[in-house]
DNA sequence: AGCACGCCGACT
DNA sequence: GTCGGCGTGCTC
């Protein structure tokens, strides 16, 4: 009797599973249980080695500790703990759950996104030769020959080395044939890859520490002439400077490092390898040497204002108007308090110059992470994070998910970026509504940037959702730009020095770079992408489905869509007011470098764009000669905006604002207004007020007047009754859908299905498909839709379930199995 | 993402 | 009749 119970009670209390996130796609969290042995050494939070599959396993991180034995289905146990304490905070996997959930991706995928890889360990299988067992070339094939070749030379492959030497995935049949032959031997290796560096320090046998026992020794000197002038260095190096670095003593001496062994050998220089940090270890001072002006205070202290009364604060700043500075003196209040912030930038890469102005200020208070860094500085940056040594994080979407301790002030700076937007793997989540999430979580105050706010944002403020503040008014009383068109259907191009620019604008550069300004030439083009505009009308044509500008291809003589891929013949008079003046616009970056190149053969030119950047530090460099002034003309894209503060800038000339204005995108204004207030904030800092030109013909576009104006306002309210217009409910989200099929046919007819299924459910909110898109991509054929609908959770949830279950419905056809689809959602 | 299983065509 | 190519589905 005591035996049943006993049983009994083992069987239903005393095991404890966890539910494990591990980095796959898996629909399901799966569970395993815990042996007792690791009873104490589990808490959520914590990684554990797993198995999965037959003989793969994985670092995965405890979600869930219960004792609910799942049904049906035979449990595994954990197979180690692999850490002694969490490596994040609870509330970090409730923002995994919440991406998951909003994005509707799996946790694992999230995971992969937010851990380091040094975090994210996973078995390889490793193929080991058997040496016990003589081959008999014989019995094998050809492959086979070939991979235990491979192994009595290196005696240990990787699965990825084995499908090098047999240019094929499929070498499971082949290993296995050789693990039946007995020739090799298999096993799974977790890789640890993280290795804490070390630096090798020199000391002095201890021996000799005594004055005469050195002496003699220097002084009986009779071999290796070398190793004398080497231990004189390093005593030298030693009295100088305290601690010898082998590497420094080797520099120093000019002695190669068999002097220096032969030196160890004989046992009078001692090596000690000591573990460092990766990260600078700058002094945790502040350097607060500047004053704010009054504008700039007003806006410091009502952005605390609000913070007391808004989860978010829109700081709504025109370029210029020194939002960074507003940011450094809140930062140095929350660094003093003792808790940490974040400050997220769009691509931080690109924007040395707010690194080293936030260094300037507070100094080694400030860490940086992004996607440049190694793993192993993210690593240590992950701990100091946790640990709380760092105090702000200035970094890319992906510094988000760092394990902060207590976190209370967020800056999202250029907040309308889209680049803070993952786009291609999952998950496909936007960092700054992330980020807002988290905030609300952790109770942090969010502080939102921008010159240009995007409209959602914009909306927000306005309705008191969110807190706004202005900061109108640039540093140092400077004028916003003049911008000035020059409008291309009076001004013919220059034809005989430059088919870009006007003489017009050709003078106003030449004046500007007279009076020593440097110039920016912003084209968002590289290379070449061709539209048509009429010379007379300026009338573009468009797609009929998309409402897009229309491409010109030389290869097909066509007009081409880039959305849908549908093409229409060349026209030869002008759809609007029939002239047959039509102008092919045929200019990318490159072209204009060259051009200016020949019509100022005196000045510096220089592009940047992504073709001219190639390594990590070329764009630093690229700027640093702009700030010297090594660069009179500066060309380039988007890449010219981002982040860039330019003293001595001129003028910004635009030579294509038609094609800024008819942008390929259904968001055409808000992109257009936020790139050319943007590039136009580039002009006129430090000294008299800039000057900004553009050349189109589009000269009565409605956009020009409130960009000359600067008057971000009128622009919202019109932006906002034109999306009323087009049934764009205002603030609500989109679901982009894509389907892809290696078979257009196939890809289509899923999307339709798919489309078919929401409309039944959801037929009031859904405008679908809005854009139908056929694209190729990598043999794939893709077709979008977008489901837009207002905003309201509820309805979000329903429709998600809707888009699961169509997406079920459309699988379920035999020749649509192998549809893919990923799903999107974004605010609009 | 791996890895097994199972269906179908090519070949002893 | 078997080998192996590849598509399909599951992983606690």
């Amino acid at each position: 009797m005591h035996t049943n119970s006993a049983v009994l009670f083992n069987e239903n209390t005393s095991f404890t599973y966890v539910d494990v996130i591990v980095p796959l796609y898996l629909k399901n969290t799966l569970t395993w249980f815990v042996p007792s042995q690791f009873h104490n050494g589990i808490a959520v939070g914590v990684r554990v080695e797993v198995q999965i599959g037959k003989s793969r396993r994985y670092a995965g991180i405890i979600k869930k500790i219960h004792q609910d034995k799942p049904a049906n289905i035979e449990v595994k146990p954990i197979l180690n703990v692999l850490d002694d304490r969490p490596i994040l905070h609870e509330d970090q996997l409730k923002l995994w759950a919440w991406i998951s959930k909003y994005y509707m991706c799996t946790e694992g995928e999230v995971m992969i996104a937010a851990l380091p890889s040094h975090l994210k360990l996973s078995s390889e299988t490793v193929v080991v030769f058997n040496p016990d067992h003589e081959v008999d070339t014989q019995t094998l094939n050809e492959k086979e020959y070939l991979v235990s070749e491979a192994l009595e030379i290196r005696s240990e492959l990787k699965i990825s080395e084995i499908q090098k030497i047999l240019d094929s995935n499929h070498v499971y049949p082949v290993i296995k044939q050789l693990i039946d032959k007995r020739i090799c031997l298999v096993f799974e290796q977790m890789n640890e890859t993280y290795k804490a560096k070390t630096e090798t320090y020199i000391h002095l046998n201890s021996i000799y520490h005594n004055e005469e026992v050195l002496e003699t020794l220097v002084n009986s000197w009779s071999k290796a002439p070398k190793q004398l002038d080497l231990l004189l260095s390093f005593l030298h190096l030693q009295r100088t400077q305290g601690d010898v670095l082998k590497s420094a003593l080797l520099k120093k001496a000019n002695a190669s490092p068999a002097v220096f062994d032969g030196l160890v050998a004989k046992d009078i220089l001692k090596v000690e390898k000591r573990q460092v940090d990766r990260l600078p270890n700058l002094p945790k001072e502040f350097n607060i040497n500047f004053r704010l002006s009054v504008a700039q205070e007003t806006a410091l202290m009502q952005i605390q204002e609000s913070f007391q009364q808004f989860p978010a604060t829109l700081l709504h700043g025109v370029t210029g108007s020194g939002k960074t500075m507003v940011y450094i003196k809140l930062l140095e209040q929350f660094i003093k308090k003792g808790v940490q912030s974040l400050f997220l930038l769009p691509e931080i890469a690109l924007t040395s110059q707010i690194i080293r102005k936030l260094r300037d200020h507070l100094g080694g208070h400030v860490a940086i992470y992004h996607s440049k860094f190694n793993m192993s500085e993210r690593l240590e940056l992950w701990h100091k994070v946790k640990s709380g040594e760092v105090k702000v994080v200035l970094g890319a979407r992906s510094a988000l998910f760092l394990p902060f301790s207590k976190l209370e002030f967020i800056i999202i700076d250029e907040e309308h970026d889209a680049s803070y937007k993952q786009q291609d793997p999952a998950p496909r989540y936007n960092a700054r509504d992330a980020a807002i999430f988290y905030a609300g979580l952790v109770n942090a105050k969010v502080l939102l940037g921008s010159a240009t706010p995007s409209l959602e944002t914009y909306y927000n403020a306005t309705t008191h959702k969110y807190g706004l503040v202005k900061l109108s008014e640039r540093f140092g009383n400077l004028e916003l730009p003049d911008i000035t068109t020059i409008d291309l259907k009076l001004e013919a191009l220059d034809a005989g020095q430059s088919q870009i620019f006007a003489p017009l604008t050709i003078d106003s550069i030449r004046a500007t770079l007279d009076k020593g300004r440097q110039i920016i030439i912003f084209q968002n083009r590289r290379g070449y992408s061709p539209y048509i505009i009429c010379n007379t009308c300026s009338w573009i044509p468009k797609c009929t489905n998309c409402d897009v500008s229309l491409n010109y291809h030389k290869s097909s003589n066509k007009l081409h869509c880039h959305y849908c891929g549908s093409t229409y013949p060349l026209y030869k008079t002008c759809g609007n007011c029939g002239n047959q003046d039509l102008l092919q616009k045929n200019f990318g970056t490159e072209h204009i470098e060259e051009n200016l190149e020949t019509v100022f053969p005196e000045q510096k030119v220089a592009r940047m764009d992504t073709d001219s950047i190639k390594g990590k530090h070329s764009h630093d460099t690229l700027i640093k000669q702009f700030e010297e002034h090594k660069i009179d003309l500066l060309v380039g894209t988007q890449m010219v905006v981002k982040g860039l503060d330019f003293d001595n800038v001129g003028a910004v000339v635009i030579p294509d604002g038609d094609s800024i204005l008819h942008f390929n995108d259904f968001r055409v204004n808000e992109r257009a207004f936020q790139l050319i207030e943007q590039v136009s904030g580039r002009a006129g800092r430090k000294n008299e007020h800039g000057q900004v030109f553009i050349q189109l013909r589009d000269t009565n576009h409605p956009l020009i007047e409130k960009l000359q104006k600067h008057d971000y306002d009128a622009f919202y309210n019109t932006e906002i009754q034109e999306r009323q217009m087009f049934f764009y409910p205002p603030f609500s989200r989109i679901i982009n859908v894509q389907s892809r099929h290696n078979d257009a046919f196939a890809s289509k007819e899923a999307m339709t299905i798919f489309c078919n299924f929401i409309r039944q459910q959801y037929p009031q909110f859904v405008f679908g498909p809005a854009q139908p898109v056929i694209n190729k991509v990598r043999n794939q054929y893709i077709f979008e839709c977008m489901l837009k609908f207002q905003k309201n959770r509820q309805i979000i949830d329903g429709i998600k379930s809707a888009i699961e279950t169509a997406v079920v419905e459309v699988l379920n056809h035999p020749h649509l199995k192998r549809t893919i689809f990923t799903v999107d959602v974004d605010p609009l």
